[in-house]
Formats: structure tokens, C-alpha cells, sequence
DNA sequence: TTGATATCATTTGCATGCGAATGAATTTTC
DNA sequence: GAAAATTCATTCGCATGCAAATGATATCAA
């Protein structure tokens, strides 16, 4: 093989660089992580999903606040949040009234049902982000929670 | 301060352990984090949604597949991809036909619109991705895509 | 004060995403 | 070769997730 030949095989490396590989695209594997969190997820926890239960830890952490702010908290939309409060109300883990001053708003916070359901299950979530990172080293897990954080 | 003092506050330390910061649970920063591509991604290409275009990307690298194939390929169950294909057929961008032998099978290929879509979009694609991953330095773009793969 | 803006919440429409049930066709097994 | 188990696809029901439009209330500014 000549020079002119390897040159060649560069230039031509170079145009069809143009290679498209799904599975290596980040947002690709976000989102299989994703499903796979999700699915261990619900393999512990049944009767509730992340979003339900991000709602609930909310309100455990920071108490009554407004269905727009705990949106926020939670990374939701408001037309998403809605529909996951209308569902939690449904089942009497939450508690919905109007804020005396600001009419607008409308505050959220857990029933006692609500708050013993939490309880129950932080161990259990912490079961599930232990299994959701079992596959990287103690090492690893720390830099790519770092870098996710970073990405997100 | 006692020494005792310090022992005790170890050991409530220990037991209050259980305190559960969302932010920082795995699962709530991908979730965030995939919200963030998706986001990036309609920005750059407004008239898709991702898994639609992950369905055309994988067809112009494999060829003509079966629905179920496909479903496997791009990670989306069999109820899933259906309302994919159905909607990129309706677009004109996919078209099916039954396996000559196998009469179960439902053979998805695209059309000449579709396959045009696809090499159209690809560059736009990998933008996507540079742009997701902009906050990462070259160095952690390697870090992080390797331990993504592996927890994904 | 009032008129323009901004904020909070709701609703509608569309697109995933998955579990479970069903039906049709194929393969395996005995 | 007939019964049992699999596989492929479809459908239904439920739960996010987001854009856009709407209405009610608050706040800001002229």
C-alpha cells in the first residue's frame, strides 16, 4: 500500500464521517437510562410513580406550597403537575386549598395518610438509586452524578 | 463539648441519615436531564419528535424491517411504536407491507420522502448532541457518555 | 386610579411509554 | 399431526410531558 493510498483511506474516512450511530447518541442512551430507572422503579415501588413520588418527598422536605411552586421544585410543567396532584388528591395523599391572600394560588400539602406513605418509602428509593447505579463502581457513581448534574 | 457530646452527635447523625434529598437522587437528575435533550432536540428540529426520529434513523441504517424489529432496535415496546409508525406512515415518511412468509410480521421501510427526511436531518442531529453535551468538557464528554452506556 | 403586564391555574390537543388482554400466525413438542 | 407454547401485532386504559389558549387575580406604571 502505497502513500497516495492511506491518504486516500483519510479523505475518505473524513466524507463518510458522516456515520450516524444511533445508540451512541446521548440522547439516546438518556433515554434508555431512563426507562431502565423507571422500570426498577416500579419494580419497588408499585403503586406509585417517580413523578407521584417526587411530589410527595417535595412536600415532606418543604411543606405546604403553591401547585406552581412545587412545579418548579420538581422540574414539572403546570399542566403536567396538575394532572399528578389531581391524581395524588384522588387518593387522599395530598390536600388542596386556596391561599387567603393571593386567590391565584393553590397550596398543596400532604394529609397525614400522605405523610406516613413517604415515610414508608424514602428507604425504599434509596433501594432503588442503589440499584439503578449497581452497575457502576462507588468511584464511578460518584463522577457520574457529578457530570449529570453538571448536564442536566 | 464533650467528647461524649460528639459521639452522640455521630450516632443522630447516623440515625437522621435518612434524609432524602431528591436533587440528588439519580433518578430525578436524569429525568431532568432527558427533559433537557428533548427540549435542545425540538429547538433544532421542530416538525419531529425524538423517537420518531431515532425510528427513521435506524431504517436508513438497517433497512426494512419488522415493526417488532425495529420496536427492539430503538428501545420502544410493542404498543409504542406502533403510534411511532403510525404517525411517521401518515407523514408519508414510512411505508409497511406484510412479510411474504411470515404473515405476522408487519415490514416498516422508507419511502423516498422518509429516506430524505433522514439524511436531511442527521447533521442537525449531531448538533443536538454537541449542544447537549456543551456543558461537559471534551475530556468528561468521554467520562460521561462511557458511564451513561453502562448504567443505561 | 386605571391600563398594561405578569402570574397562577385550567383546559385541550397531541405524543410518548407501559401493562395487560386479545387475536392471528408460527414454532415447538410430544 | 394435534396440542401447547411463542411470537407479532393491535387495542385499551392510564400516566406523564409539553405547547398553546383562556380566565382569574395581582402587580406595575404612567
Amino acid at each position: 500500500m502505497t502513500g497516495e493510498d492511506n491518504l486516500l483511506k483519510l479523505v475518505e474516512a473524513d466524507e463518510t464521517e458522516g456515520e450516524y450511530h444511533l445508540q451512541e447518541q446521548v440522547g439516546f442512551i438518556l433515554r434508555k437510562a431512563h426507562q431502565r430507572h423507571v422500570s426498577i422503579f416500579a419494580a419497588h415501588i408499585g403503586d406509585l410513580t417517580p413523578p407521584q413520588f417526587a411530589a410527595l418527598a417535595k412536600l415532606h422536605d418543604v411543606g405546604e406550597t403553591s401547585q406552581n411552586q412545587l412545579g418548579t421544585l420538581i422540574a414539572m410543567d403546570a399542566a403536567t403537575v396538575k394532572g399528578v396532584i389531581d391524581r395524588l388528591k384522588a387518593r387522599g395523599l395530598v390536600e388542596l386549598s386556596r391561599h387567603e391572600v393571593d386567590k391565584r394560588r393553590l397550596l398543596v400539602s400532604l394529609t397525614v395518610e400522605g405523610r406516613a406513605m413517604v415515610e414508608r418509602l424514602i428507604p425504599l428509593a434509596q433501594k432503588i438509586t442503589e440499584e439503578t447505579l449497581a452497575p457502576l463502581t462507588p468511584k464511578e457513581i460518584g463522577t457520574f452524578l457529578k457530570l449529570l448534574a453538571k448536564m442536566a
